[in-house]
RNA sequence: GGGUGUUUAGCUCAGUUGGUUUAGAGCGCUACCUUGACAGGGUAGAGGUCAUAGGUUCGAAUCCUAUAACACCCACCA
């Protein structure tokens, strides 16, 4: 049956995915094969496919591919995350959608509803990537939460804690009101906001004066344990150890020096909230001061708030702005811009709040993981530039809060049995637990139900810091055979935004507890814009939809476009016309296996002469590429990469080979002749096959039958073979002189069909390929001549060679003159700079002699050139 | 405020320790061609004082300094 002109996706995909997936050519099981494994960067499990996935998954699977068609055993281990923050705040939305509060539900009540929810979407992501063609190990699909993740979890958490890395401290955090929960430093996002600075009186006690302070919050006076001044701050320097009285609240406090205030920002004169702002609480502790809290957990007023109770911090800002205002002590309100912590999840307004909260210490963890990346190098970072950002992180590392007062995720394994602050044990389980505390209490009456264990659970980092360990069971059993065989991992693939959330704290890991790097090479891809160069967001609504995508251009397409421009490291300007490109790549690829599978057969000619030259010249070509693409995929220079195998396609292999060995219409290919173009074709199908998974399969299959053991993507690499250099230049040369009677026809207006005889001035020994050149130049005769002819004709060069064609008379002198002249004088331009160098004395001494000499080539090849132009003007 | 990086053709980017580059690619653009694989095609062409200003050097897109614009990271002065 005839291919259809147009290569149809659509049409292949899932088949062949469905034939991939049948044979199990996904799945590894440790061998005497050298592993390659990758783990997946689990995306959120009720999450959908955007364009950062697309892009991350797609070069995942080209190192996979590639690898598992080299000879190793791949393996890349998919999965989810259960994100607990963002997972939990869309259960509650959909409960409230329903009147529920999640208040209103108990515990185990709200995990049902988690469940269930993640049952409904959960793994919508993975079938998401299948269609992207992703082929991963599905049989190991892991989810942070599946029980033995758990377990893991558990067990490194109670480890930690046994070895004094983990502790329980009362500090300020950052606060999601919104959410109700603590957030990490890494979670906070700063976002400039307009505000006010208010300017407020408080009266000095015992006397007329009023201290002024500044404050951008002055709702939080009510907790203002202090005025703090700068010791030698001459302005105030009469109020030291005086008292002021809060407005409104009527408390006396008194008036503290220190020097980290600073003079010159607003009034040089301090209010003290030791409740609700990480400096101020350090002022607090060195100066013994009160801690006031005035807010809810939801970031209302509490019952210190007075009249304000139950209303929330914004509304009495204003409310309490109004009331200074009539008290007559708000003296200014000034227009300020400042940087306000918002939730990266729900976008809330962070609140400094002091509370209970577990900690894990970092300095001595991170050491290794530094080393590794900076000295030792056994994990690298590609881009190289992403060194600094994490060293700079790494060396000011603090203690990582792990606790978060949410119920979807691991439950910390605390269990308090008193209200003292020490009265808790920490276990792998209730059981365990009820030991060590009996222990502790020193009361073996204690029961299972006198234990409360801790509500809060671990931040969702806890867990996936874990994952390439834990995904191979490598926690509970250090010494089984997966962990022992695929770890280290080798390559991460991943956005740079989680450099520290994520990478970071895998390798810190990695060496606690493996003693190893998790990975040895972290390809960081850019972040995905649009074409005005904005970050996609769903906000903006300028993110493609990622399946439309590949419903509307087919997956190879939308691969391709992704890969013809992401350099690691760099953002890439994602814009729709690149699928377009992928998809007429594709279409390139398709009709040129049509064109071949099209032709007649002459199965008793031998290999014609001309196909025998430029099919061996191909295959050079080929070789000669895939140094480079090899090179490239050593540099991760994956765009690269694809781009050297597209030209290869594109101009060697469709432009010049086909054409060359095309027979004429209606006329049959000799066997042989066929049969090696055929095979080198699978050899193009076969590299492209990383990148363009469903095409090359389908043509691979198409072209022959093939047993499920031959399918192409576990078929084998290509190893470059030695090149013959001079045969590519050869060919070069021909082209070259293709192209040169090509223009001369285009100028003359001389149709292809009309034959012409070329004189070139040169050894029929310079030039290879001369039936080639005949072929694709409609040229009828090729004389050697030692001089130009002097019969009527134009002349023009290419490189050092003259080529001459005969004209009756209609040359125009005048269009010829022109170009010549043009010519001549770029080729005098480049004889001066060329000659500038060479007449310059100290470029001649302190040169080196290679260079010297390739100046002095190119000054002999101006000169001829040169010579050859001012003969044919002469001439003319 | 501190740091890192970027700035090369209309767009997106290469340009490897300074010297075969009076700078390359892909896309786009222009003209022409095209009834035998593909118009999602072919051939040819136009297009850049390598952000700016200095400096080092025999020689700078490449090294140094300053400036500007942009991006990201860190900090969070009320």
């Amino acid at each position: 049956m005839p291919l259809a002109s147009k290569f149809d996706a659509s049409l292949v995909e899932e088949k062949w995915y469905a034939y991939w997936m049948k044979n199990n050519y996904f799945s590894s099981k440790p061998d005497g094969r050298e592993p390659y494994t990758i783990v997946i960067p689990p995306p959120n499990v009720t999450g959908v496919l955007h364009m950062g996935h697309m892009l991350n998954n797609s070069i995942q699977d080209i190192l996979i591919r590639r690898a598992r068609m080299r000879g190793y055993n791949a393996c890349w281990v998919p999965g989810t995350d259960h994100a607990s923050i963002a997972t939990e705040a869309k259960v509650v939305a959909r409960l409230k959608e329903q009147g529920i509060d999640k208040n209103d539900l108990t515990r185990d009540e709200f995990l049902k509803e988690a469940w269930k929810w993640t049952d409904e979407y959960g793994g919508v992501i993975l079938q998401q990537l299948k269609k992207l063609g992703c082929s991963c190990d599905w049989d190991r699909t892991k989810f942070t939460l599946d029980e033995d993740m758990y377990a893991s979890v558990i067990q490194v958490f109670v480890d930690l804690y046994n070895k004094g890395l983990i502790y329980r401290g009362y500090r300020m955090v950052n606060w999601d009101p919104e959410a109700k929960t603590t957030l990490s430093d890494e979670e906070v996002i700063f976002v400039e906001k307009p505000g006010f600075l208010y300017h407020i009186a408080y009266q000095v006690e015992g006397s007329d004066e009023q201290v002024i302070i500044a404050t951008t919050r002055p709702e939080t006076l009510l907790g203002d344990t202090a005025v703090c001044i700068h010791p030698e701050d001459e302005r105030y320097q009469h109020l030291k150890g005086k008292r002021v009285v809060v407005p409104i609240v009527n408390r006396s406090i008194p008036i503290i020096e220190d020097e980290y205030v600073d003079r010159e920002f607003g009034t040089g004169c301090l209010k003290v909230t030791p409740a609700h702002d990480i400096n101020d609480k350090t002022l607090g502790e060195k100066h013994q001061l009160e801690v006031i809290d005035i807010f809810n957990e939801d970031a209302s007023l509490n019952a210190n708030g007075m009249h304000y109770e139950g209303k929330d911090r914004f509304v009495v800002r204003k409310e309490i702005a109004n009331e200074l205002e009539q008290l007559g002590v708000l003296l200014k309100k000034e227009q300020h811009q400042h940087n306000v912590g918002t939730s990266e999840r729900t976008k809330a307004i962070i609140e400094p709040r002091l509370s209970d909260q577990w900690f894990l210490k970092m300095e001595e963890l991170a050491k290794p993981a530094i080393d590794a990346v900076l000295q030792t190098e056994e994990v690298a970072l590609v881009p190289a530039k992403f060194k600094n950002t994490y060293r700079h992180w790494m060396e000011n590392i603090r203690d990582w809060n792990i606790s978060r007062q949410l119920w979807w995720g691991q439950q910390i394994p605390a269990f308090y049995f008193g209200e003292g602050k020490n009265d808790f044990v920490v276990a792998v389980s209730p059981e365990k637990a009820l030991e060590l505390a009996r222990e502790k209490a020193n009361n073996p009456n204690l029961m299972q139900e006198d234990l409360r264990q801790d509500a809060d659970v671990l931040d969702t980092w806890f867990s996936s810091w874990l994952w390439p360990i834990s995904v191979f069971d490598g926690i509970s059993s250090p010494e089984n055979e997966e962990i022992n065989y695929y770890y280290p991992t080798q390559d991460l693939v991943t956005g740079p935004d989680i450099l520290f959330f994520w990478v970071a704290r895998m390798i810190i890991s990695g060496y606690e507890y493996r003693n190893e790097q998790p990975f040895s090479n972290v390809y960081l891809t850019g972040l995905v814009r649009d074409k005005e160069g904005r970050k996609m967001s769903k906000q903006l609504g300028n993110s493609p939809d990622a399946l439309k995508l590949i419903s509307d251009f087919g997956a190879d397409a939308v691969r391709v476009g992704l890969m013809l421009s992401s350099a690691a490291g760099n953002d890439l300007l994602f814009d729709v016309s690149l699928c377009q490109q992928g998809k007429n790549f594709a279409n390139k690829i398709w009709n040129a296996y049509r064109l071949i599978d099209g032709w007649e057969v002459d199965n008793n000619a031998p290999m014609d002469t001309l196909n025998e030259s430029v099919l061996n010249w191909y295959e050079a070509q080929f070789n000669a590429t895939l140094v480079i693409v090899e090179d490239h995929f050593e540099k991760y220079r994956i765009s690269d990469a694809l781009m050297a195998l597209y030209k290869l396609i594109w101009d060697d292999f469709c432009s010049w080979l086909l054409e060359a060995v095309k027979p004429a219409y209606g006329s049959p290919i000799d066997a042989p002749s066929l049969e090696r173009l055929k095979s080198l074709f699978e050899q193009n199908l076969k590299v492209l096959h990383p990148f363009m998974p469903f095409l090359t399969e389908e043509l691979w299959q198409n072209m022959q039958q093939r047993s499920s053991s031959e399918a192409l993507l576990v078929s084998t690499w290509p190893k470059a073979k030695d090149v013959d250099e001079s045969i590519i230049s050869s060919f070069e040369l021909t082209t070259k002189l293709v192209s040169g009677v090509r223009n001369f026809r285009k100028q003359r207006n001389i149709s292809f069909k009309e034959k012409i005889t070329l004189h070139l001035v040169a050894k029929a020994s310079q030039v290879g390929f001369h039936d080639v050149l005949c072929k694709l130049a409609g040229v009828d005769a090729i004389h050697w001549e030692k001089e130009t002819p002097a019969t009527s004709g134009a002349a023009f060069r290419v490189e050092s060679i003259e080529c001459f064609i005969p004209l009756d008379g209609n040359v125009d002198a005048e269009e010829e003159r022109k170009k010549l002249e043009e010519e001549l004088q770029y080729a005098k331009g480049f004889l001066a700079s060329v000659r500038k160098k060479l007449d310059n004395e100290r470029f001649v001494s302190n040169a080196p002699e290679k260079v010297i000499e390739i100046e002095r080539k190119k000054e002999a090849d101006a000169l001829e050139k040169i010579a050859l132009l001012e003969k044919s003007l002469s001439t003319l």
